[in-house]
DNA sequence: TGCTAGCACTCCATTAAGTAGAGTGCTAAT
DNA sequence: ATTAGCACTCTACTTAATGGAGTGCTAGCA
């Protein structure tokens, strides 16, 4: 029961590559005369179904009933990506398409959408692009006003023009002016860096002699701490293209579509799942059960970090069924990847 | 072929009336002898196929074929919500969970939401709520920031906390202190009063004597009238519970759901829909093909305007399938409306 | 004239049975 | 080791048969 790639020879993963490669065009399952005449190899069916057999033991395809074809399992699909892929080079016109729409512009989160929008379309499957993490953005401006019961309306803009604001609670009532001073001073020292940076520094501020400070200066620092204590903006993603989900028949058993939407529109799970392929570069493939949602037992989610001054800020991606055209569909969430993060506007740290 | 209610005398509309409720109830069509056991009318099953012979030929029910009871159509529908309907008082259970999550809170964004949820929660349908108009809303802060190429972000708070930023572009480059000089000015002129006021003040501002007016001033003015002229946030709304219709087998055609959800993502169509409740107060209630759109043939959806300060600001209701307990759900969308309408912060200008 | 009982008819849904096709597993022969 | 052959299994599709629900129409009754 070893499913090691070293239990088989040659053959058999020649004839499994076939298989699965005839499985992704057709849909249907595979018989041995099929595969026979469609892999070069040029054997009888007999011997394929001997094959086959061992494959089944191994865990690699396995039959719906008693006469039908094969058809790869989850496993059969992780070895033909691992192993036996050949991946096919982006269309030219894909490509140029490509390279048109994600070409730097001002707006980001424009951006993002785009990106969303392309993986969908021309994959015909979900798409699904990660908001970039804040952490690295640079403060540009920050802001306060006060609203009733000690409460302060935070507003920073970071990078070019990206605008977020929050409401914190203060320990006082301040004026309108106190605000816009605390603001000034923060403005004057912070600007420019990036939140992370700002995040520490104010730390450091707060733990080491704050009797240096005046009173009005620790009020501002104060509160920058809070505005910047957590981050929002982690857990949202941009979803395009749910809709062409609807059209696969294997997704399509009762209210399994159902499961599937009410998975995207809660969020947590699949942020949950793309917050993986954060830690990596290139592209990442979770194959049916291999996500570890019930949900997306029948789905494939093929994903990649993307980066902004190789710093990875985000994840993108395609959902769709586990029969999909992974040959063509990694290397294009690669390069949309790449692209996307040369796009995005750099945001260095200008110290 | 005149389908006026006054065609048809009290005993077709009260069969009509329970053809309905039992309809909706069941999903099955409704035979006579089943109605003639449920109206109270005490008439045999061959009487009533009599009426129901007559109630087709004005076109408010009708056969799926020879040998299946009746169904009504659109126009059944719309004669029974117009004239025969006797709405339920709402459900006490359903009442207190409405008060208790629409109580004012701060933010009016989360309240959209959450009145979003309630209404696809209780409704189990989809809920959707557009977001309020801004035009009544006040301006309580403007600020704005350069960034290249005489490109200028503005951004500006209105009521309590809502935060608005915009791209503009402006004559020429300015320095970051004219900006900041631009929104000390308008502030001082303009803050609490609605963005409708500001805008014709603003056109007012550039008609008349500009000469009175130094340089400084009149940039001010001019980006407060490029900040301002057009209102984004009115095609936008919030949508809940759309998997809730995936339950429903009347939707489940082919790629019937496909549509709608392809409907819904577009926002263009539904918005457009939803404007026209704009206009009226109360509910509005439109069934099957009474929307315009193909895609909703098979849909319901009732809304209700909602107001703040007897100003209509905005629309809510739900969508489901045309086969739907309207008597529940009218009062329900009424009184969301209301409640929702009345959490909301008030945007009175105070001049 | 309005209502009803009765009857023939239509259509659907469900079940049962039969058939053709595809594919397997096993065995025996090469 | 490979293959040809055969019996077997399971599905998908077609056809037929049956029961049930409901209608439309006609004739009779108040």
């Amino acid at each position: 029961m070893a499913n090691n790639t070293l239990d088989l020879n040659d053959r058999s993963l020649q004839l499994l590559k076939t298989l699965v490669e005839r499985y992704i065009s057709d849909g249907q399952p595979v018989g041995s005369r099929l595969l026979s005449k469609d892999s070069a190899l040029n054997l009888s069916p007999a011997t394929i179904r001997n094959v086959m057999a061992d494959l089944e033991d191994l865990g690699l395809v396995h039959s719906p009933h008693t006469s039908a074809g094969r058809i790869p399992t989850s496993s059969g699909y992780r070895l033909f990506v691992d192993s036996l892929l050949t991946v096919k080079p982006l269309d030219n016109q894909e490509l140029s398409r490509l390279h048109q729409n994600l070409s730097a512009k001002d707006d980001d989160n424009q951006m993002i959408g785009v990106a969303s929008r392309l993986l969908a379309e021309i994959t015909q499957m979900a798409g699904i692009v990660t908001l970039p993490r804040r952490e690295l953005t640079c403060l540009r401006h920050i802001e306060f006003l006060p609203l009733s019961h000690q409460r302060v309306l935070v507003i920073f803009v970071t990078n070019e023009q990206e605008v977020h604001n929050k409401v914190i609670s203060s320990e006082k009532n301040f004026s309108a002016s106190e605000l816009q001073q605390a603001g000034a001073y923060l403005n004057s020292i912070y600007c420019g860096q990036s939140l992370d940076a700002v995040r520490s520094a104010v730390l450091k501020e707060l733990q080491v002699d704050q009797e240096r400070m005046n009173q009005a200066m620790l009020d501002a620092i104060k509160m920058a701490q809070l505005a910047f204590e957590s981050n929002d903006n982690k857990d949202d993603y941009v979803l395009t293209g749910e809709t062409n989900l609807m059209g696969f028949s294997e997704l399509s058993g009762r209210n399994h579509l159902k499961q599937i939407f009410d998975a995207f529109s809660q969020k947590q799970d699949i942020i949950h799942l793309l917050d993986q392929s954060m830690k990596a570069d290139g592209v990442q493939i979770f194959i049916g059960e291999e996500s570890g949602y019930q949900v997306f037992e029948q789905c494939s989610l093929v994903t990649s970090s993307y980066s902004v001054n190789n710093e990875i800020v985000g994840v993108l991606g395609v959902i769709g069924p586990t029969r999909m055209a992974y040959e063509k569909i990694i290397p294009f969430v690669d390069v949309t990847a790449k692209l996307l993060g040369a796009a995005l506007n750099p945001k260095t740290t200008t110290p």
